[in-house]
DNA sequence: GACCGATTTAATCAATTGATTAAATTCTCC
DNA sequence: GGAGAATTTAATCAATTGATTAAATCGGTC
């Protein structure tokens, strides 16, 4: 019971630190403090930094994506779909505005971190939405389109504005709690945007 | 002239080194190791790591925005102008594709890095862009949509891509040229999607 | 209560790194 | 060509940090 918690508890504490200053600004000390532990502890528990970090961004990759991926594959109308994916990403992003632009820095250091799981999911859910693309082309409820595109352009806007949201809140002078604002309205303009786009 | 020529000389180093590596793990001697030069030239030249690094982030701001706001503010036809945008973006995107992830990574890390001339720029050009929009409502040109969001919309389908690409290699198991040859193709794709959407 | 393994602590190591310094070398201007 | 400034070099400092170690403490079992 009781070294479950603990190795939680640093678990918990390394995603806040390694979150909010990024892999190689965050030491183990700083986890440690966070997690109320000895430093030592750190080690005794994950032996190294690396192996700690990858635990991390496993876990966080993982919530990340698999709303999505669950969304995509589920049986709906088209339309339906990518209402529903657009508001249930946007929503979670607002929850946590901190998550893209974590996993893009540290996917960008070490590609190799991407070896796991999650990854063949997204690929997953990606292939079923595009048969799904496929047949309502087929079907003329939709016009041509390339479906990887479409599949990358849902993501594109809803994510990105996350991505830059300190450029935006610098240009915009808006607060966080105005961005969150935005992007909540955003989320029915994104979505008729696409639907818009491809609709016949 | 031999400073000028070994000051610019180091700033290119840094550049090189910084947007491979980041600000963390680049070090001063990898960046005089890069520029061949001894690692105390760099501190003669730049007194610091902070302030060599803010020359370089500003340079690399500057460089990725400003053609594209030029575009902005030229007197084109809305459509043609955003297919200009789209696609001088994702063309200077393909030759320069770690500048998106760089900048993001770096901006999260230290907004007040933004302080700087082009983010005023950036705004100017949107705002210009904002008039043009509401105008071509009027005119019935376009349908209504939310100016802002269509500025977004714009630099989210070309820019987010490269944001992930290391995922979307790994997902697809494609290659760098490959992946450059998918966007070359997404080029027409984006501002179709774009033009489709809000045309009427 | 004594034993034994698991957990926790404090102290310390070795390596890295931004920065400084003082001496050496080069360049410039007279 | 020589004085003085600018540039370059090698050596070193002080601080940080991931990791290790040995000792201390705790928890359960007999």
């Amino acid at each position: 019971m009781k070294e479950t918690t603990t190795e939680q508890h640093i678990i918990e504490a390394a995603k806040k630190v390694f979150i909010a200053k990024g892999y190689e600004n965050a030491t183990m000390r700083d986890i440690a403090k966070e997690a109320n532990v000895n430093s030592a502890m750190v080690h005794y528990y994950f032996r190294s930094k690396d192996k700690l970090f990858g635990i991390v961004f496993d876990s966080i990759g993982k919530f990340f994506y698999e709303n999505v991926y669950q969304i995509y594959k589920e049986d709906l109308d088209i339309f339906e779909k990518i209402r529903k994916v657009v508001y249930n990403r946007i929503t979670i992003l607002i929850q946590h505005p901190e998550l893209p632009s974590f996993l893009v820095r540290e996917m960008f250091k070490r590609p190799e971190l991407l070896e796991h799981n999650y990854s063949r999911q997204i690929k997953e859910s990606c292939d079923v939405f595009m048969l799904q693309v496929e047949a309502a082309m087929a079907n003329g409820r939709i016009r041509k389109i390339n479906p990887m595109n479409l599949f990358l352009n849902i993501d594109s806007l809803c994510v990105f504005p996350f991505h830059i949201r300190p450029l935006m809140q610098h240009c915009s002078e808006i607060s966080e709690a105005e961005f969150n604002e935005l992007m909540n309205e955003r989320c029915t303009d994104v979505a008729d945007f696409i639907i818009q786009s491809i609709k016949l």
